[in-house]
DNA sequence: GCTGCCCGTTGATCCAAATCAATGCTTAGA
DNA sequence: TCTAAGCATTGATTTGGATCAACGGGCAGC
């Protein structure tokens, strides 16, 4: 098993809700800071942030995180998988855990009280049901793949998947940093990093995509690759079907 | 596959958010008949709900329903099981919907625009956040379920879980009434429904449940069940452990 | 430079679950 | 009453992924 990492307030942190994070600009984030309730760490490879205490929000500034899940005997699964910008709604508990797959940055947010400002603050309330909505909607879609898609399936929606998050269009097609590990790529599918492997040799010999380095792969086609899996990457983007206006405005589609 | 369903509106209803629903007392429900934007529907089993439209929320008052998801392929996936008293928080789209599993009642909310009650009123905003936040939760605990276990702790778990949910305490055990064909467990579970019927022959040999019926079970050791398993039911009582007073007051965990 | 560790790959084998298939039970409907 | 459809069970067989094992490359630390 991978060494544990560490995890350092920035310098100058004396203490809980005190020095202000000034890098990340989420919407949570703004809000809370009126109250002066946010604060910014950094973790290296490995390290884990559990869902104890008051803190309740993570925001990625930099780095990859991945909210993580344990069985007693010591199996994990990745829940979801967190990137620049993204606000994690953690649950809380020892079996529950953020963890940086990348050295990250993230920003944490303080909920307060029940009777603080997530009671009495409209905007701020509405802010963290769009975003613990959207991970409904984003941890349900993963559910969906570990019932229902087998091995290759699984793999090309992932390398798909993340060719639209994070993936560089050069002339030869879409260019992808891969920012997690074998192992960690199987305990996100529902894998072992032997299958992983695997069926990555699978998707390089059928021509959807082929591999600079174990971690850096380049998709000639998309499409094609999108074309092996039954359902769209989450994070593609979908052509627009007029919906309710109400609907727009709410964002929850 | 089975025949699809009929839904219906309360007879008086002519049409969306008129007639009020007065059987449901969720939380939501009661704060939105403040704006009379709650009204009941009735679902006979198989029947749907899409996630079209302005209604966002379902409390179910009577039944059992599934948020369900599908594949372009016809697969289906299970992806959370709600019974009377819970709230469900769908994401539209074509492919989710809400199903019925026994005749159920429902009552639906619409959220309305955003800048209508959602964003002004901080309890209804505090309340749908906190449906989402529990769903995230329930949801995150069944894809660990999926990705990491095998078929036996699965229904073992499932069983389990049932009996918290639904279970009559008799002098023999737990004695649960199983609202879901071997269909519908298999889809919920992430297996195939021979499968399933296999493994309640395997649970049934190991003296760990006696089936009445096909449909109906006895669970004379609760714990025995459960250790099958490498992590709690989800709807097992938690023994509770001391935690911040901001956090029990915000009902996160 | 050497050594050891981590990581990824590949091979051999095993096993759990899917698939294909047949049978019986229950219930609804002609 | 007879028939047909849906559901659950059970058996035979296949197969996808896990497991166990070996090997090689890259890199950090001595």
């Amino acid at each position: 098993m991978r060494s544990a990492g560490t995890t350092t307030d920035r310098p100058g942190n004396d203490g809980p809700f005190r020095n202000e994070c000034t890098a990340c600009d989420a919407t949570v984030c703004r809000i809370l800071k009126r109250d002066g309730c946010s604060r910014q760490r950094s973790l290296t490879r490995g390290a884990r942030l559990d869902g104890q205490g008051c803190l309740k929000l993570w925001t990625v500034v930099d780095g990859v995180t991945a909210l993580c899940s344990a069985m007693s005997d010591g199996r994990r699964q990745i829940v979801c998988l967190s990137m620049p910008g993204d606000t994690i709604c953690p649950v809380s508990g020892s079996d529950v855990w953020v963890e940086a797959l990348t050295p990250s940055t993230l920003c944490g947010s303080d909920l307060g009280p029940h009777d603080g400002p997530i009671e009495r603050d409209a905007a701020l309330s509405a802010e963290l049901f769009r975003i613990a909505h959207r991970q409904v909607k984003d941890v349900s879609a993963h559910l969906a793949v570990l019932g229902r898609l087998d091995g290759m399936e699984r793999v090309c929606l992932f390398l798909a998947d993340m060719v639209w998050r994070m993936g560089d269009k050069t002339a030869e097609g879409w260019r992808v940093q891969l920012p997690l590990s074998r192992e960690d790529i199987a305990d996100y599918l529902g894998l072992n990093a032997e299958t992983v492997s695997r069926l990555f040799g699978r998707v390089k010999k059928a021509g959807l995509a082929t591999f600079v380095s174990p971690t850096e792969y380049v998709v000639p086609d998309i499409h094609a690759l999108q074309g092996h899996a039954p359902m769209l990457p989450p994070n593609a983007p979908r052509q627009e079907r007029p919906r309710p206006a109400a609907e727009r405005a709410l964002h929850l589609v």
